[in-house]
DNA sequence: ACAAAAGTGTTGTTACTACACCCATGG
DNA sequence: CCATGGGTGTAGTAACAACACTTTTGT
């Protein structure tokens, strides 16, 4: 019966991280390699097993600590939990994921094992995280369209068109700067910082610079359709 | 490290469902009244431990068929892992909470010591059940505007009226039956069967039935914004 | 004829895309 | 003064809400 007081056999539990950010105009994603069986040499996600009294957050902080600065991890949520009893060849072990987006711009030191990875070009990966991947980038494409949650990938202040080229990157196909703007200003997620910033090496008018006016994740489009009456 | 052979402590495991109906034109859901301490006496989510060699979803599965019959679950999804360390008063214990969805007109045969519950008038909850129940009835209401979710709420066949009913029921807040219909036929999601059926014993003119197209889930809506260039 | 219930037509609005055009800078 | 990159103006479109109006039934 539910919640009862049961001494079974209980399965492991881990905690794992898709952490994304946006690298040489590619979506990326933080892979481990595997030094040992099973599955050695290929790439698995950043995590590790749930310690006693934590949470599954406090858990995935504390694994994340040991491969990026967990302080660069702009937005953290909950993605799914695994659990296929063979998912694991080895043991019985279930595993909750997390999504982690980390800004452009910043470059963390990661251990010598650890590596950035196109999403789009994944290398062979351990137990079930490639599928795990692609989840986590699907959640962040839906993200992306009805929430705020790209102030996660961006740099603090940054111009239309590096915002640009993140959404590209992130979302897979071509974003307009123009519309862009005009959806993120509409909807109150991003406003000026009044500067401005010039780059070309061949001239060009100086771009205004823009930033996200919170940095926590908000729903700017809580309901598409069947809103409620006014 | 990640996914290692560690023969740590492991919390137990529980799966829960929050199982929906529109019942008496209210969203319920179905509760399990506990005999036994902790929380004796208050209300608790139907599940249960996790089976060895079993995945979180056909453990769900398992756990419901004690308190209805599962064939009526028209829709089950993931809905999130509880992890909190206190959130069982005597022993370590995770739950992974699930979303079912039952049609409007069955009444499931429940056991004496289950009951509907209206979301809106909830009991006195066990645990951190209250807590999943909202989360699972917000998770409902987002997919009810972006995808074709109701079909696992409304009847095979039903008029208008009465979805516009079951819509509102879940929503909260008042639908136009015009509109919806309009949204859900523009969406290809529902479909008319040519029947028409009379209801009112004041007369009134025959309602056209209609039906879903597909009964598994479609997200119809999928770009609010930032749609793929055509 | 009238009330009741359902359906249709129509208008106005909003959010969005696409694209042409204009502005500011470096060489 | 021209190339380069950024910004604005504007038109077209699709989805939607609101509401008036029409249709079909029972009494």
């Amino acid at each position: 019966m539910a919640e009862s007081t049961s001494a079974h056999t209980a399965p492991a539990h881990s905690a794992l991280a898709t952490v994304f950010q946006v690298r040489e105009n590619e979506l990326q994603v933080l892979l481990w390699e595997r030094a040992r069986d099973p599955f050695q040499g290929d790439w698995s996600l950043p995590g590790g097993s749930l310690g006693v009294g934590e949470t599954l957050e406090a858990s995935i902080l504390r694994h994340l600590a040991a491969k990026v600065d967990v302080r660069e991890v702009a937005h953290l949520e909950q993605l799914g939990t695994w659990s296929h009893p063979s998912r694991h060849p080895e043991h019985w072990e279930l595993a909750t994921a997390y999504v982690g987006l980390v800004p452009l711009g910043i470059d963390p030191r990661v251990p010598a094992d650890t590596r950035w990875h196109p999403v789009d070009a994944l290398p062979a990966t351990a137990f079930d995280h490639g599928a795990i991947v692609l989840a986590g980038r699907e959640r962040l494409r839906g993200k992306l369209s009805y929430s705020n949650v790209g102030f996660a990938l961006a740099p603090k202040t940054f111009t239309l068109a590096e915002l640009r080229d993140i959404y590209t990157a992130a979302l897979g196909y071509d974003v307009s700067a123009t519309n862009l703007k005009r959806v993120l200003l509409r909807r109150g997620a991003i406003e000026t910082t009044g500067g401005r910033r010039t780059h070309g090496p061949a001239g060009g008018r100086p771009a205004e610079v823009f930033r996200f006016r919170t940095s926590h994740l908000e729903v700017t489009d809580p309901f598409a359709v069947l809103r409620p009456p006014t």
